[in-house]
DNA sequence: TCTTCCTATGCACCTCGTTGCATAGCAACG
DNA sequence: CGTTGCTATGCAACGAGGTGCATAGGAAGA
């Protein structure tokens, strides 16, 4: 199980509640890896009695209060831990890649609608990644040493941007065999 | 929950027994979405009941006896339905984009190690993949007209294997960047 | 005042997925 | 004859993940 160490990471780029990191998965973290608040809390409730996350009250005025979670000494050992442990390759789920071979049994052109809609949901977060991209790793680094954790996260926004270009020119690919499949019979 | 559609995919492709769809789950089918025997006796035993698939005993010799499953007429439609119907774009889990954020708190050279595990088994998935792809798809159509089924089923492939050139690449970048890190320090 | 919306946390329930184990037929080998 | 290994099916239990719902404070606007 990852999610703690996602929510680790995320701890470490800064501290936060359970609700704020709710929103974090649902932008930057979330492109890799996916939670939801139901998760985060539970998870975090299990982490701070694990000892591996510090809880704090924090007061708010105009809105409800809240816990912010740092993490604590455990918890960063965990994590150094698990970053040298093998971690098997990701286990992938493109239910596009099951449609596309059940066309073959059905109407390929049927499926041209759908394949078009996670073209353009592709199209739009890879959008999203650029204007990212320039805000956040527009200019070179501001002075002083290469900032480790800058560079790591430009490493990886630069990886979903390659996926999203994969998949952009693969689901072009997708259409042009569709409607080729179509002309031809 | 798509697990049901792929298996009626793959019985549509070619009937087969649980055991045969389990074997199918870590070849070509694994490699786009994962399975194992348990789930698949289950759902098998679920859409037996719904009547998606028939059930057939097959004697065998030297071997002990299988059931034989085949798509069934409302298991065709359940999947004709499904190949229109809007799915969200698969959540996406990469545990290695965690560890290199990761990396930015602990040791960024003690990763390399894991990096280079993982560009090892996407380079060894695609040298499968173009095996396979010569061996599949090879020579061009075996005349009259476009089979459907085949050329679906080579664009997933495809797809396979730009999914590994962009990983591959995409470490390498990773690879670069830590090693640019543990220099610069 | 009433409704709507956002922040913030959490419970209950259900399904999906994985692990471990059990059973059984038959083949091949020492 | 016993062990190992492959084919073939399945149960039991657990943990992960997701949906729906509940609660509660406060802001903003009709």
């Amino acid at each position: 199980m990852a999610l703690e160490h996602a929510i680790l990471v995320s701890l470490l780029e800064k501290p936060g509640s359970g609700y704020e990191l709710a929103r974090r998965f649902e932008r930057s973290i979330g492109y890799f890896w996916t939670a939801t608040h139901q998760q985060i809390y539970r998870v975090l409730k299990r982490m701070t009695s694990d000892g591996w996350v510090d809880v704090r009250d924090v007061q708010q005025y105009g809105r409800p209060d809240k816990k912010e979670y740092s993490v604590a000494g455990p918890g960063r050992d965990a994590l150094g831990a698990w970053l040298q442990e093998a971690t098997e390759p990701e286990s992938v789920r493109h239910d596009l890649a099951v449609k596309v071979r059940g066309a073959a049994f059905g109407d390929p052109a049927a499926l041209i609608t759908e394949v078009e809609r996670h073209r353009q949901a592709h199209t739009d977060r890879l959008a999203h990644y650029l204007t990212g991209e320039a805000r956040d790793f527009g200019e070179p680094t501001a002075g002083g040493p290469l900032d480790a954790e800058r560079e790591l996260q430009h490493v990886v926004l630069r990886g979903g941007m390659a996926y999203e270009r994969m998949m952009i020119a693969w689901l072009d690919d997708v259409l042009a065999t569709l409607a080729g499949l179509d002309a031809g019979r």
